[in-house]
DNA sequence: GTCCTCAAACTAACTAAGTAAGTTTTATTC
DNA sequence: GAATAAAACTTACTTAGTTAGTTTGAGGAC
């Protein structure tokens, strides 16, 4: 076949079709010749535009913390903007959560989420908490955020509340006392609204 | 060979072996072969005592839930108890911090979670908080611990604070606040100590 | 315009890993 | 003591990541 007349390939494309392939499909469905075919082309092609799947992987991570958005924090009112800012980086981990846990390690290096962690920096401590704090703050609502994404608490019991009371009543009646498709989301919005109380009484207000 | 005179497996020695392994030399390296070269087996021979690698992975989960200790919640004081138990939870994951993206979406099935979770909400409802409320804090809790063991919030950034400055100023002077080496304890105890003030104050104390 | 070089697709093939099939020897049960 | 099942083994299949070498077209240098 040759080279082709115009590329068929580079490394954005690439990165965006194995997010979608792992959205679709799950991190399994993620190999190197099912990528390649969808993009409708040979496996060893995608080596022109990607050295290894680690960096495939790093691709992958770029595209989609590049969906984080710092607007949000430009709110006058701090806490609007850190809850709204929140709730934003929550739902663009959870438009892609089985690419979560892979991310999740790798180094923060997009301009988008760079400038994010900066911006929430900058509010913290225009709100007056001192810079150490402010770090701490942002690492915390970080956890919060990752954590609700990868672990979805409510998952992690596949039993109906019921079957869990002989031997773990408090757990039932906890588990009973909502619905169970929203718990994962409550248990985000409750941290997060624990964070953003702790941090104003911190403040003094 | 045949038949050994007294069996050289069994699942809970394989697991261990498999958790040991990933431990020393992170998820990558736990290969069957690997795996059974280190128990003094050939490969295969694993297969019969876990029918797939993904029910090794399964196993895992079950060793490592099993350090989860709820003792600590039998405290009187119901914030020294949670904070301890939240501590030794993180401790328990941090051992075993490159086995963690894989066994955080599993299902919960061990005891010592399930009595652990269980204990957590008899804690809350006893102190007061409806059991709705229970199952968000227990799970806003598992949040701040599941993410501050795999996201590793300072080992996002990897260069040093001052070669962010220049574009990210406010993350900079955050960053070079404090100690990097401990910025993910603090930034963890900065969230449990957190939930814990939003709570107590949600309790009218 | 021709030539050279490089880019970007390809085919073929290697290695490693998960796993299935079938074999052997030993323990256990009747 | 014979039959059965367990638990190791060897062999080998499939799939996935990757490398090597091939082909053809694009783009710049003279």
């Amino acid at each position: 076949m040759g080279r082709p007349n115009r590329p068929k390939l580079d490394r954005e494309l690439i990165a965006r079709a194995a997010v979608d392939l792992v959205d679709e499909h799950g991190m399994g469905a993620l190999t190197m010749r099912a990528l390649a075919t969808r993009l409708d082309v040979r496996g060893p092609s995608l080596y022109n535009h990607v050295s290894s799947k680690e960096e495939l992987l790093d691709a992958i991570t770029v595209v989609i913390t590049r969906e984080i958005d710092r607007a949000p924090l430009d709110d006058p009112d701090w806490r609007v903007g850190i809850a709204a800012f929140a709730r934003g980086y929550r739902a663009a981990y959870l438009r892609h959560p089985d690419a979560l846990p892979v991310i999740a390690r790798r180094p923060v290096s997009t301009e988008q989420a760079l400038s994010a962690y900066d911006a929430v920096a900058r509010t913290l401590t225009r709100i007056g908490l001192p810079p150490a704090e402010a770090a701490e703050f942002s690492a915390a609502l970080d956890y919060l955020v990752v954590g609700s994404v990868i672990e979805t608490y409510e998952e992690g019991f596949t039993r109906p509340a019921e079957e869990y009371r002989a031997e773990y009543p408090s757990l039932a009646d906890s588990l009973a006392a909502g619905d169970r498709d929203t718990l994962n989301a409550r248990g985000f919005e409750t941290g997060l609204g624990l964070l953003l109380d702790g941090l104003a009484s911190r403040l003094g207000n």
